[in-house]
DNA sequence: TTTTTATGGTCAC
DNA sequence: TGACCCTAAAAAT
């Protein structure tokens, strides 16, 4: 589930649901027991959202101002729930209940309280984050233009640009018919822009439709669209485009996705170089 | 029923 | 580069 758009559509969601009066905040599985014990009865006073990273700024009943650090991972969900809950299926990291809205958190990467030191040290080494009315597009044009890696591999890199994962990498770089394995820094100033903005738009319309939609005129018939159409070439055979044959490989850990015929290598009669990984 | 896979990331070698 | 962490669902057996 979690890239970017998830992560903001989650603290919208949360600042919206459950800010402005007491929770009761348990771990049915106990991991998140001492963060639990903390917050229990606090009030939730704001959501951050940077990158793939959620900051919870609780007043905990005591009065001390806390932040909780959630980070979804591959296999994390924060799931809305009614009040009162159900009973726990699963494992259940940490429970959110207020008076309206409640929340299970399952299988995140991290979940615990953050001091100023750790929170400050996180975000200074997150690149901007595209749906941040305060990212600064300048670091990611700066960040490439300095990488020998593969513009597929400068996508993935967080401190690069935060938020990014392997779906919207794939579909970035195809929108903008960008070889994957081109060298970052040979994208040059006008492409890169190109790739941000292009990458802000379809993050922010993932925050609206809550979830990753990116061929075109599939937004407008959202619900009926299955997620191998609501894609151009992330995990399909034929591209969305021009119908050829998607081509697949894994580069660090990670499978990359692309229409060759789309996004070819520049000049794909050179000699070979560099180019291909 | 077991194995594999997944939209992520860290750490040790 | 691989081991490992976390969970759930799809795919394979």
């Amino acid at each position: 589930m979690p890239e970017g758009h998830t992560i903001h559509r989650l603290a919208r969601d949360h600042r919206r649901k459950l800010t402005g009066g007491p929770l009761a905040i348990s771990s049915p599985q106990g991991r998140a027991a001492d963060a639990a014990a903390v917050l229990d009865g606090g009030e939730l006073r704001d959501v951050d959202a940077f990158g793939k990273h959620l900051l919870y700024r609780f007043t905990t009943a005591a009065g001390e101002e806390r932040t909780l650090h959630v980070h979804l991972g591959l296999f994390g969900r924060f799931r809305p729930r009614r009040v009162p809950p159900p009973e726990p299926r699963g494992q259940l990291r940490l429970r959110i209940v207020g008076a309206e809205h409640a929340a299970d958190l399952s299988g995140p990467t991290a979940c615990a309280l953050m001091d100023p030191a750790e929170e400050h040290a996180l975000l200074a080494r997150l690149g901007p984050d595209p749906l941040r009315a305060d990212a600064d597009p300048a670091r990611f044009l700066d960040a490439l233009a300095r990488r020998r890696i593969s513009i597929a591999q400068a996508l993935m890199d967080q401190s690069v640009i935060a938020g990014v994962g392997n779906v919207y990498r794939a579909e970035a770089l195809h929108a903008e018919r960008l070889d994957p394995h081109l060298p970052a820094r040979e994208l040059g100033e006008d492409r890169a822009a190109a790739l941000w903005m292009r990458i802000a738009a379809q993050l922010a319309d993932g925050v609206e439709d809550n979830r990753i939609v990116t061929a075109p005129g599939a937004r407008e018939k959202p619900g009926r669209v299955r997620r191998s159409e609501a894609v151009c070439v992330y995990r399909r055979t034929a591209c969305w485009t021009c119908g050829g044959s998607i081509s697949s490989q894994k580069l660090v850990g990670r499978v990359l996705w692309w229409c060759p015929a789309c996004q070819p290598a520049a000049g794909v009669s050179a000699p070979a170089s560099s180019a291909r990984r």
